[in-house]
RNA sequence: GGGCAGUUAGCUCAGUGGUAGAGCGGUUCGUUUACACCGAAUUGGUCGGGGGUUCAAAUCCCUCACUGCCCACCA
């Protein structure tokens, strides 16, 4: 037994012990173990990732969910990895390419890019997987997996041409939300509504029928209004009515429209008028469906207007060109007013600029597994926590649109489709190429990212892994991820394994500052987790983020629960210490025939209660109620009130009076300690060695290896009116 | 425009029918040999407003206000 000093001091303790559940493999799973399995997959990171305090809070909780299934007795597989996240991966390495090379990708072509991105990725890929070593996560790492490993990628192939084969999936020219800096399109869940303050202008267009007359109209996108074929009114507006039919005059390029009557149009907003532009905005494209009229696009891929716009206009920026449209309006004499207006627009969640609405050829999706995977969570087959989420998914899934799942990306998984190139209508959808495959050209476009990471929780394991893994247990995620990921997950789960990819959704809350503003890199306030990690230890920022994580809540956070984490773990350090001054400790201290204390009789039974407790938040996912339980029993009734108490026993002559106190304490303490263990996995380990507890250790002398703690049974061994004596 | 959360001590939050809780902060003590990353004591709230149900409401119901988030093709 070797001295503890003074204070706790978790670095060195910390990386020994991950380094000894490493070397002896305490994370792998074994799927021919007779004991019954339990598995989690974790959401993967993006390889571009760093740890985050969300990282944090997410993957401690899954680590307490596979460190108490491990001493529950089950076979605990927690299977990590990282997600390829096409295009922040692809812009990282674009923008290296750019400030150290002066090189786009179209320069180096996309081989040699993506033999850069590769290249990258195996360079300063992953950091985020060391990161969550020194959180403790006992992840088997024997089986990491990447999104695009070679068996990986084919999978998500093979899926893509399953379900074309099915005939869900089928090439259009939609409306799409196109993304003008990262050059893709992008799926409806990528786009985030802010509201923004910009003009409404009123401008007026002549009537080509009378002229002098004109037909006032609103706009808060003057630039594209050389797109413009049409303007419309409601059919039943009495101030318009009787021009449905006619004609105006687009000012430029000069050109007679008609006026088209549809229901869309509200009368209300603005003079009523709409200016119909069916190539730049959605609402626009199906009134140009429904009236047949000519689809006009102005807008070059990145957002500059084309020589259709006019040649004054083309080559301009649009948000410039919006500004020129205005000022030649003005000159024209047709601009009436400008009002400053807010009204939300779509912008790019990765690139943050404003989407453009944009007809263009894509790969769509028609979801399968639907009303299978509506049930399963509304009957509770699948069961979410919060419950508040269901109502989330039901709606989202009963009102999905097909899915665009290309991407105009190169990094990713390269859709699986051939053209004939003599003849591009005829296509070849397969993993390999035709043989004649000098005549075939492959589709460019790669697949959205999320559609290899639907596939996670079943693609990341091998036969004999999923015989005994799946379907998984826990799934641990945000709920802002509820359908890219989630909803897709459980689709996939149904329409390739026939079963639910897991049984039990955790929704966690997002961290936010003190302020409650969301952490973000441009505001500064997300602290760095390794930073505090390195000051407090891992134990102390994990126990911290969950005794203040209530279900579902959004949090805010202060360091200084990590400080009170840290500070509860030098606590336990020291009642260990205290305990072992005070001679060896028994690991399995026997109390019958000891005479108890009223102030040992009432401590074990609150040790009993205290087990049941945390049992009951387990089984609810009370994380928070856990914590506050184990740090209010120990700090407070074993510290403060039995330790201080015993000491007069501890001191004292009567020896029986003193050994059964420390039985008691070892008794206490080493249920305490698994009880911790997975909430604080590195100091319980070092303390338990310290102790001497190892004894109570299956196989391999680790607390990780110890049996999840019954109860004393303290009612049973000094009876029921003992116990209400002394607790009172 | 819909939907969902939240509103409890100076701060951050627990608490879902039965005499208001924790941590931090504040104040006052304490170098008693586990711990100052500590201990003892103490301060502090008409539980967002209004109405209702009940013997009893922070807790159930209605309503209002404010805040946040999600969904939605009003230009």
């Amino acid at each position: 037994m070797s001295e503890i000093s003074k204070a706790y001091e978790p670095q060195a303790v910390e990386e020994k012990w991950y380094a000894a559940w490493q070397n002896e493999g305490c994370f792998t799973a074994d799927p021919a173990s007779p004991k019954p399995g339990y598995s989690i997959v974790i959401p993967p990171p993006n390889v571009t990732g760093m740890l985050t305090l969300g990282h944090v809070l997410n993957n401690t909780i899954q680590d307490v969910l596979a460190r108490r299934a491990r001493m529950k007795g089950f076979e605990v597989l927690w299977l990590p990895g990282t997600d390829h996240a096409g295009i922040a991966t692809q812009t990282v390495v674009e923008r290296k390419l750019r400030k150290e090379e002066k090189k786009t990708r179209r320069d180096l072509g996309r081989e040699a890019f993506l033999e850069r991105v590769w290249e990258w990725k195996e360079k300063h890929g992953g950091i985020i997987i060391s990161q969550l070593k020194k959180l403790g996560c006992s992840c088997d790492w024997s089986r990491e997996r990447f999104t695009m490993d070679e068996g990986y990628s084919r999978a998500v192939q093979a899926t893509f041409v399953d379900l074309y084969g099915k005939g869900l999936i089928y090439r259009g020219k939609r409306m799409v939300n196109w993304c003008p800096v990262s050059l893709t399109a992008l799926s409806d869940e990528e786009v985030i509504m802010k509201p923004q303050k910009g003009v409404l202008y009123r401008m007026r267009y002549e009537l080509v029928e009378r002229p002098g007359e004109y037909l006032e109209i609103a706009t808060t996108r003057p630039e594209t209004l050389m797109g413009d074929t049409a303007v419309a009114v409601h059919p039943d507006d009495e101030r318009y009515k009787h021009l449905i039919g006619q004609h105006v005059w687009r000012p430029f390029p000069r050109l007679q429209i008609p006026i088209v009557a549809d229901e869309h149009i509200d009368p209300q907003f603005g003079t009523g008028v709409l200016k119909v532009t069916p190539a730049h905005d959605k609402a626009d494209f199906e009134i140009g469906q429904r009236h047949h009229l000519e689809i006009l696009d102005v807008l070059n891929p990145d957002g500059t207007l084309n020589e259709l716009a006019g040649s004054e206009f083309a080559g301009m920026d649009r948000f410039v060109a919006r500004k020129a449209a205005a000022a030649k309006l003005a000159e024209l004499g047709l601009l009436v007013a400008e009002e400053p207006y807010q009204n939300n627009v779509g912008f790019s969640e990765r690139a943050d600029v404003p989407i453009e609405p944009r007809l263009s050829l894509q790969w769509f999706l028609k979801y399968p597994s639907v009303e299978q995977s509506l049930e399963a969570v509304k009957s509770g087959e699948i069961r979410f926590r919060p419950e508040r989420w269901v109502s989330t998914y039901e709606h989202w899934l009963t009102n999905i649109q097909d899915w665009c799942i290309s991407r105009q990306l190169w990094w990713g998984h390269r859709i699986p489709v051939w053209y004939r190139k003599d003849d591009e209508s005829v296509i070849h959808v397969g993993l390999e190429a035709p043989a004649d495959e000098e005549n075939w050209r492959q589709e460019e476009d790669v697949l959205d990212t999320w559609f290899s990471s639907w596939l996670w929780p079943f693609e990341t394991m091998d036969e004999a892994t999923r015989a005994k893994f799946y379907p998984t247990g826990d799934l641990v995620t945000g709920p802002d991820i509820i359908f890219f990921w989630v909803a897709r997950m459980i689709m996939a789960g149904y329409e390739y394994t026939g079963r639910k990819p897991f049984s039990d959704v955790f929704f966690t809350g997002l961290i936010r500052d003190i302020q409650g503003r969301k952490m973000s890199k441009s505001l500064g306030n997300s602290p760095d987790p390794l930073e505090l990690i390195a000051k407090y230890g891992a134990d102390g920022i994990r126990f911290g983020l969950l005794r203040i994580a209530p279900q579902g809540q959004d949090i805010r956070f202060d360091e200084k629960v990590v400080e009170e984490g840290r500070n509860f773990a030098n606590k336990l350090w020291n009642a260990a210490r205290f305990r072992q001054m005070q001679g060896p400790s028994a690991p399995d201290a026997d109390l019958s025939g000891l005479p108890l204390s009223i102030y040992s009789i009432d401590l074990l039974a609150k040790l009993d209660e205290l087990i049941a407790k945390v049992n009951g938040a387990y089984a609810e996912y009370r994380f928070n109620e856990i914590a506050q339980s184990l740090y209010d029993f120990f700090w407070s009734e074993y510290c403060d009130w039995y330790v201080e108490a015993a000491k007069t026993e501890i001191s004292g002559s009567d020896e029986a009076a003193r050994a059964s106190a420390l039985a008691v304490m070892d008794t206490v303490l080493n249920r305490l300690l698994r009880l911790l263990h997975p909430f604080m996995p590195h100091i319980t380990e070092e303390l338990w060695e310290t102790l001497g507890f190892s004894a109570r250790s299956h196989g391999k002398p680790f607390v990780l290896y110890s049996d999840w703690p019954e109860p004393v049974g303290i009612a049973a061994l000094v009876g029921e009116a003992a116990v209400k004596a002394a607790q009172e």
